[in-house]
RNA sequence: CGGGGCGUGGCUCAGCUUGGUAGAGCGUUGCGUUCGGGACGCAAAGGUCGGAGGUUCAAAUCCUCUCGCCCCGACCA
């Protein structure tokens, strides 16, 4: 290609909305345009990366015998209301929804269990034609609450999404395997460094799940990891060793004491000196929704430990919880904030505690009465007994599950996600398959997604400098660029144009930088597109020199034209 | 949705406090000179100051409402 030909616009100053590395500079090189907020056209080389991305994804999942499909973008209610999703999604107005001219409503697709399951359900009757997969590379619609951070987070965005269907979860597990070994090539292959972390199944639902992190600074995730046993989770899924705190010992007398405006743990602390906040239990009333229904509820947690909000609502499979307001916890326990406790609470309110606090006697807790707590007091004697769950945050320096030794903290973005659904969608849309006994039976099923869109942008995130881009070349716009510096001269012109076509004909990704422009600002151009290897044809072309940039390290070099194509391909490890 | 910030030629911004006939740099167009680090000179085009209403002799500037965008929290590829 020559670049005359292509549109190509970039920027000198900065975009003033952009903020992090990867949308500041795809938005000044011209690779993006924002058209409204999370909503992005894709400028000719953006586009080049996100095929080059999604080739590869191709290649990798088809090597596993995945299918590739299109499925549409509108899908009908129906779908949705059959497989319970359409209240949560509505709702939560994550969904685009429209309504056709008869009336009838539909959405632009956030996800798609519910189609691929109706087509496999549809398509496939017996146990013989399992197992399947299929997958497919895609616009997708969700009306974030938060667009942000260009192509991170956007409303519209590309994304691979497959589907296997399996006769039951020993299948499943070779399906979800492959899907991994396919997933760890395709990172691999595109120059990002990742992890796999464990991963809360989120909205998706099913039984397990792994994210595929790329490590970065402005990653909008928190995961714990563990370079000793390798142990990798998201913060929200991640547990740790607990930490020790000390004996409450045998039980003693309950006792009440006023502590006026004494509402938190540090304050308590320096209320009652001597009693550390391991030997508190702090509880916290939150709001819960169900789908039909919303309750307070009371979630005692260990004075020095926080309480994960995600492992409370998988605990109490609610669609979501929140902290109570002020008023709420007002209505509940009849004290305002800061006083809730276990003592005193009112029956209709459920009491739930970490495991953290299971065995412990001689807690300092609230007793919901404004300006009380009490000493000693030891759950089922004083209180009734709560229902124990694993609702604790894990935290870095904390004990490694595996290891014991302790965990680090890093932001990550995620690029990629795979869950064990099992049969939570083809129970509830009735998709079933003929069992060698001749008798109906669920899809046992997988879903699996990666960002195809954001994982170009997350590339940059990890790859760059203060020039630019320095793109993997694996997703380049191109391999290689050969640049004339003075398009007035002609031999400068033929040496390039030949460089040019003997690139291409050893099978390099090459484009020809034709265009009228002077020389620095051609230097400037192609730093801040980031091709990973330039050659500059100037000055040095009637002696046949040319100039030889790797854009990583940005190291710069003569050589004779005629050693061009070596170097380069050998750059590029071919 | 809650909190904070911002909307002025294509881009980055100044002007607003203290109302008085819209500015700069970059980019764009033309001509000429250049041609190794976003070249230089001259000339030119381009803005209902996000929108609506109000106050005023007079509004980019003050007031009200509204729309859009960005950042911090709950969501996710």
């Amino acid at each position: 290609m020559r670049l005359s030909q292509i549109l190509i616009s970039t920027l000198r100053d900065d975009p003033a909305d952009a903020e992090i590395p990867s949308h500041r500079l795809l938005a000044r090189a011209g690779f993006i345009v924002k058209i409204a907020a999370g909503v992005y056209t894709f400028a000719p080389l953006m586009w080049r990366v996100v095929k080059k991305f999604a080739e590869i994804v191709r290649q990798e999942l088809d090597r596993e015998g995945a299918n590739e499909v299109m499925l549409p973008i509108i899908q009908p209610k129906e779908l949705w209301v059959a497989s319970g999703r359409w209240d949560r999604y509505v709702t939560d107005g994550i969904m685009f929804t429209l309504k056709d001219r008869k009336g009838s409503e539909m959405c632009l697709g956030p996800t798609h269990e519910e189609v691929m399951t109706t087509f496999v359900n549809a398509q496939v009757n017996s146990y013989k034609q399992l197992p399947v997969n299929c997958y497919q590379i895609q616009d997708k619609f969700r009306d974030e609450i938060r667009p942000r951070f260009g192509l991170m987070r956007g409303r519209e965005f590309i994304m691979m999404d497959a589907y296997s269907f399996d006769c039951d979860v020993p299948a499943l597990d070779v399906a979800y395997q492959k899907m991994r070994n396919a997933y760890c090539r395709i990172f691999e292959r595109c120059g990002v460094a990742y992890t796999v972390v464990q991963a809360d199944s989120g909205a998706i639902g099913g039984a397990g799940s792994e994210e595929f992190m790329v490590i970065a600074d402005s990653g909008e995730d928190s995961i714990l990891f563990c370079r000793e046993s390798g142990y990798a989770a998201n913060v929200e899924k991640a547990v740790s060793k607990l930490p020790a705190a000390p004996a409450g010992g045998e039980p003693k007398a309950l006792e009440k004491h006023s502590t006026p405006d004494v509402r938190t743990v540090a304050q308590l602390e320096a209320f009652f000196p001597g009693w550390e906040a391991s030997r508190m239990a702090k509880t916290v009333l939150y709001h819960v929704t169900w789908k039909a229904k919303t309750k307070v509820v009371a979630v005692m947690m260990r004075g020095d430990l926080e309480i994960n909000e995600v492992k409370l609502a998988n605990s109490l499979d609610a669609m979501t919880v929140r902290m109570a307001t002020d008023d709420e916890i007002k209505a509940a326990t009849g004290a305002e904030t800061g006083f809730a406790g276990p003592v005193g609470l009112r029956d209709d309110v459920p009491l739930l505690a970490d495991e953290s606090l299971q065995g412990s006697t001689n807690l300092l807790t609230g007793c919901n009465e404004g300006g009380f707590h009490c000493l000693n007091v030891n759950l089922g004697r004083d209180c009734r007994m709560p229902s124990f769950k694993e609702l604790r945050m894990a935290r870095k320096g904390e004990g490694c599950p595996v290891s014991g030794k302790p965990l680090e903290q890093a932001r990550g973005i995620e690029v990629g996600h795979i869950f064990k659904l099992g049969i939570k969608y083809s129970k509830a849309m009735g998709a079933t398959f003929m069992d060698q006994a001749g008798k109906p039976v669920p899809f046992v099923m997988g879903c699996y997604g990666i960002g195809v869109s954001r994982t170009p942008a997350a590339a940059v995130e990890q790859s760059f400098d203060d020039k630019g881009i320095v793109w993997p070349a694996s997703i380049a716009p191109f391999e290689c660029v050969v640049a004339v510096l003075d398009n007035k001269r002609d031999e400068q012109n033929v040496l390039a144009e030949k460089l040019y076509a003997e690139l291409r004909a050893a099978g390099v990704d090459v484009c020809l930088d034709d265009r009228p422009m002077s020389p620095g600002a051609k230097f400037k151009d192609h730093e801040l597109m980031g091709m990973p290897v330039q050659v500059f044809v100037g000055r040095k072309a009637p002696e046949g020199g040319v100039e030889f940039l790797v854009r990583k390290g940005m190291q710069k070099s003569e050589c004779a034209a005629s050693e061009v194509k070596a170097k380069v391909l050998a750059v590029l490890g071919r």
